[in-house]
DNA sequence: GTATTAATTCCACATGGTGGAAATCGGTTG
DNA sequence: CAACCGATTTCCACCATGTGGAATTAATAC
């Protein structure tokens, strides 16, 4: 809820550096030291300093002599998608979701702003778009993001269309604030979301907010080809189908024992 | 391959207790600032100063005043768990043999000497132990483990047990090196291991190996109650079934090609 | 109102992160 | 076998920046 307006020049520079060579392993997979250097614009000795550091973490490894991503990320990925166990009471649901309307069905929840899928269900005929877990999708251009602003309150849906803006994913991706405003209104009085080519060409998708005492964990989605998604379908069957799916999930979130056990062994 | 012995003295220290902050967070789940920083013996000024870095990298967010794991993370053990195309291959073949055994069935690959489950399937029957994906294990004590390092030269197999030791994880856990290499011998001309109740008392375990171009990818196991895994089931069967697969999930592994396309968007 | 507790900011000091240069390593070639 | 790369790794001196104690602010209870 912190305005958090970038903080660039403070904050832990080294800290900062090493994320930008795991962001830079992110992107451009296995590299030597030299690319990553370059690619980053840093100090081969400062390079190799941060790298021999996150291998000793773990959390880098290297094939020869390339360095790549260390699987010790899949701990704290895991960690993350767990960090709420609802999130994971959610995943059954989706599975349902994505057998009964075979088209694509996800889980989405929103940190920094942003939407982030924790579950996603490709059904057999399912749309194959690249966003798979984990992936971070603006909150303002699919039906996810908007069944999740919808709850939140004014001042901190302002503060996230400040802080990523309103940028044209598609050409029918709402970019007026006002527009959105009442699009969100609308959105609160259905319970339903609608995303009707916003965020990727040709792909429609609905989704419906999932709450826990009032307040918004994330939302189901289902998204799929628009030629497909229409009509009477689109616009009643599948909100109804989703609406009834959430609630039943709701009422397992409530009525489930808060508490869960984890154990530690290799850290 | 480097020998590597826990670069303790060394290394950039900032980045360290950045992830010693995360690894906490991890561990003890949501926590105040104050119980963070008392927890890793921090001071507090310090420990915040990480906080906030971590925060403006959204690898942290914060439930009111409670600092927790950011859903970024996600998107980082995902890339780990799809860092080689061949673990996504994996996948599948782990759900057939889900199906096929109602047992346990897992996808585990190694990284700096440790087993990490990249697939978990439990099927209706399956085992609830506390090993999720993500979970990092000892080799020495997982027929996984075994399977793997049955295919690794001697020497690297030594720095392995070097690195870790081989702690007693049972009663039934080999512990002797000599006892070990034998083993693992006869597992590479079995081209299969067992593990009777030396990881985790009462449970059983068989893995073979996944190799491409002669190198070990990872394994492909099974495991469950010691009761039902015996006899003829457990040593013939079950193993013969699962050469199977793994044979046929090489195939595919060699047959594919090796390229991979992803998108970049929101980081 | 005041007391209490926790979070945040400030600050002076010295730890330790930085990048250039030098040394080492691993292949390749004459 | 020696000379020569290209790349990685280590060294080093400078000073940027990470550190923890103390002061300040914020939040909540009394």
């Amino acid at each position: 809820m912190n305005a958090n307006n970038e903080g660039d020049g403070d904050g832990i520079q080294s800290t900062k550096t090493s994320f930008e060579i795991i962001h830079a392993l992110q992107d451009i997979g296995p590299a030597r030291l030299s690319e990553i250097a370059s690619h980053l614009d840093f100090a081969e000795s400062t390079t190799h300093r941060h790298l021999r550091t996150l291998q000793d973490l773990r959390y880098v490894s290297r094939e020869g002599e390339r360095y790549q991503i260390g699987l010790r990320f899949s701990r704290l990925g895991r960690a993350a998608q767990t960090r709420d166990p609802a999130y994971e009471m959610a995943k059954p649901h989706i599975q349902t979701i994505a057998e009964k309307t075979e088209e694509r069905a996800q889980f989405v929840a929103e940190d920094h702003g942003l939407g982030i899928y924790l579950h996603v269900e490709t059904g057999d005929r399912g749309v194959h778009v690249g966003f798979g877990v984990g992936r971070q999708i603006h909150l303002h251009g699919s039906s996810s993001g908007k069944a999740i602003l919808a709850n939140y309150p004014r001042e901190y849906v302002d503060e996230i269309f400040d802080r990523w803006e309103l940028p044209a994913l598609t050409e029918n991706t709402i970019t007026d604030r006002e527009e959105l405003y009442e699009e969100l209104e609308a959105v609160r009085e259905r319970g339903v979301a609608f995303n009707r080519e916003e965020h990727v060409e040709g792909v429609n998708g609905t989704a419906v907010p999932v709450k826990r005492d009032g307040k918004v964990l994330g939302a189901l989605a289902v998204a799929g080809p628009s030629h497909r998604l229409t009509g009477d379908w689109f616009e009643k069957e599948l909100p109804n189908m989703m609406l009834a799916t959430a609630n039943e999930l709701e009422l397992n979130l409530t009525y489930s024992t808060p508490g869960s056990a984890d154990d530690h062994l290799v850290e």
